[in-house]
DNA sequence: GCCGTTTTCGGCCCGACTGTTTTCAGTCG
């Protein structure tokens, strides 16, 4: 039985839920919780590792007993301590911890009190008025779960960032309105750039806080206020985005910023360098004893606890803290480095511009080359091309690159990939092409086996260049298909292919664990917007965010190179 | 449960807001 390393840090993060209902001591479940974190992100897949005797005690946080408890369920599955703690508290109670009002302790307490084990005994108890007798309760908290419990019916689940951007900017700029305010900046997983977003963070400095507090909670888009105070408000907006605004002064702006930002499990890491410096650090500076000593900026904040400047997109103890220690951070991909982009549709498949204003588009944003990669014909939803459609796209480009100056269509396909591994179109029109896009659109629930042999069977026909948008996977819509991206990536580098970083907003695919671990196989990347009209191509920034978040430098990516270098890198032996 | 160039034991990040209290616990980020 395979077991992913999903589903053991679900395991863990399950125990850590459960027994700190049960009253544990809250730094074995952090550890636990740690260790969850860490296997879900690791590159390698931990079932592999135990297999090949792999010493599991060596990763950050996980230490003789977890390598153990590790071991054990990859080798029997399960895990006989979470059983155990089951045996004593429903596992259904984890659920619970997730509702707004309710931890560990208010939990425990409607257990013993009413025996209650799930959502639905929560529910029940809450419409019957029980909840707020208990101790530790009150009638507030019982109207807190009770509508947290109908909005749950409704609600969105996380959002994407695109939306997310959609909903902040206009506030970030309402309040920056506000009279008295120096500086708004949107922190937390946004700007670190995730790809969805629970809530939103917003950072503002000004003398008094009040007007700015005031102008906040009487936003015309807000549902409900949760909390508001001097320093900290929360609001509902009606579109169900959470957002809360802190505010602070100006000496406080890089500490507040920098602490705000996150990720949690970065911050605790940067904290324990100040602790073991003898400093203190917080939202609102480093200090000495009471002394403030830095945090107007982050790069001061950095500096006092010996670090370099670490970029958001890093900031999720993924080793970036001992990478900085070491001076070998990466020098991350900009947009600016971006100079072409390798996947775009036309009017001739299922997009809607011509080629011309396609190159238009490209051209405008200062690109040395476009790739039109329309569908072939297997994807008939799409008007896929046969053979012959192509060929005459490919006299039509010839036509226009002569009267193109300063950039160049490349001649390209998105190529459907059978379920048998061949192409959906023969090798002599996939050699007239400058480069082909291969992606999976159909066949999409074959065993993990099946789908990795596909792929690498299709990576074999010498006309493959870039895998286009690997996983599959569409965000908050559909999973990733079964496949094993490890064999995926090795096949790749062997054959001289090359995987896609799809910049959709809704794919983003490859995600950010999976650029980490092409960059660390010594694989190239392409990113690409995946454009259906003009205006899509603008999607390019969201694919180097991604690309960020997984530590790739210009050198990683293959649309950094001039289309001279890019030639020479992309032609197969 | 993890970890150590002060430590193999005794630490483990830190502060704001709310509600239920009557000086603070619980929750949250």
């Amino acid at each position: 039985m395979a077991i992913h390393n999903a589903e053991i840090a679900r395991i863990f993060s399950l125990l850590a839920d459960l027994l700190e209902i049960e009253g544990a001591n809250p730094f074995r479940v952090r550890a636990y919780r740690n260790a969850a974190r860490t296997i879900e992100s690791l590159p390698h897949n931990v079932e592999a590792m135990v297999r090949e005797g792999a010493d599991l005690s060596e990763l950050p946080g996980i230490g003789e007993d977890l390598a153990g408890k590790i071991k054990e369920i990859v080798e029997t599955g399960r895990l006989g301590l979470l059983e155990e703690v089951k045996s004593r508290i429903p596992g259904a109670l984890a659920e619970l911890v997730a509702i707004p009002g309710l931890g560990p302790k208010r939990v425990k307490v409607l257990y013993d009190a009413l025996g209650i084990q799930d959502i639905e005994g929560l529910a029940r108890a809450a419409k019957a008025g029980k909840l707020r007798n208990l101790p530790g309760f009150g009638a507030k908290i019982e109207e807190k779960i009770l509508e947290e419990l109908s909005r749950r019916a409704t609600a969105e689940k996380r959002m994407k960032l695109i939306t997310a951007e959609q909903f902040a900017e206009p506030l970030l700029n309402y309040l920056r309105e506000a009279n008295g305010v120096t500086r708004a900046i949107i922190a937390g997983s946004y700007r670190r750039r995730k790809e969805t977003i629970g809530d939103i963070d917003i950072l503002v400095t000004c003398r008094d806080s009040d007007p700015v507090m005031e102008r906040f909670v009487t936003y015309d888009e807000v549902e409900h206020v949760l909390s508001k105070g001097k320093t900290r408000s929360t609001i509902v907006l009606r579109s169900g985005l959470q957002v809360d605004l802190r505010v602070v002064a100006e000496e406080s702006y890089g500490s507040a910023l920098q602490y705000f930002t996150g990720s949690k499990a970065h911050n605790i890491a940067v904290r324990h360098l100040a602790v073991k410096l003898g400093l203190k650090l917080n939202e609102y500076g480093v200090f000495r004893g009471e002394t403030y000593i830095a945090g107007r900026t982050e790069e001061e904040v950095y500096r006092t606890v010996g670090l370099p400047y670490i970029e958001p997109e890093l900031r999720e103890d993924w080793g970036e803290v001992e990478a900085a220690q070491q001076g070998r951070l990466p020098h991350l991909v900009t947009l600016a480095d971006i100079r072409g982009d390798l996947h775009a549709h036309t009017k001739a498949t299922d997009g809607q511009a011509t080629i011309e204003e396609m190159a238009a588009a490209a051209k405008a944003k200062g690109y040395d080359y476009l790739a039109i990669t329309d569908h072939t014909k297997r994807v008939t939803v799409a008007n896929g091309m046969d053979a012959k459609r192509l060929a005459q796209q490919l006299e039509a480009i010839d036509r226009l690159n002569e009267r193109l100056s300063g950039m160049k269509i490349l001649k390209s396909a998105e190529v459907d990939i059978l379920e048998d591994g061949s192409l959906d179109l023969p090798n002599d029109i996939l050699k007239e092409l400058d480069l082909t896009v291969c992606s999976i659109h159909y066949k999409l629930n074959l065993s993990r086996e099946k789908q990795t042999e596909r792929v690498i069977r299709a990576m074999d026909n010498p006309y493959f260049t870039i895998f286009g948008h690997p996983s599959g996977r569409m965000i908050e819509e559909r999973a990733p298909y079964a496949i094993d991206m490890e064999r995926v990536m090795q096949a790749a580098l062997e054959r001289g292919c090359f995987l896609e970083v799809n910049a959709q907003p809704s794919r983003l695919d490859l995600n950010d664990v999976h650029c980490k671990m092409a960059k660390d196989m010594g694989l190239k990347v392409a990113i690409s917007t995946d454009a259906h009209r003009t205006t899509d191509l603008d999607f390019m920034r969201f694919g180097v965010d991604q690309a960020r978040r997984g530590w790739l430098e210009p050198s990683d990516v293959l649309n950094t190179k001039k289309w001279s270098e890019l030639k020479s890198l992309i032609t197969r032996a």
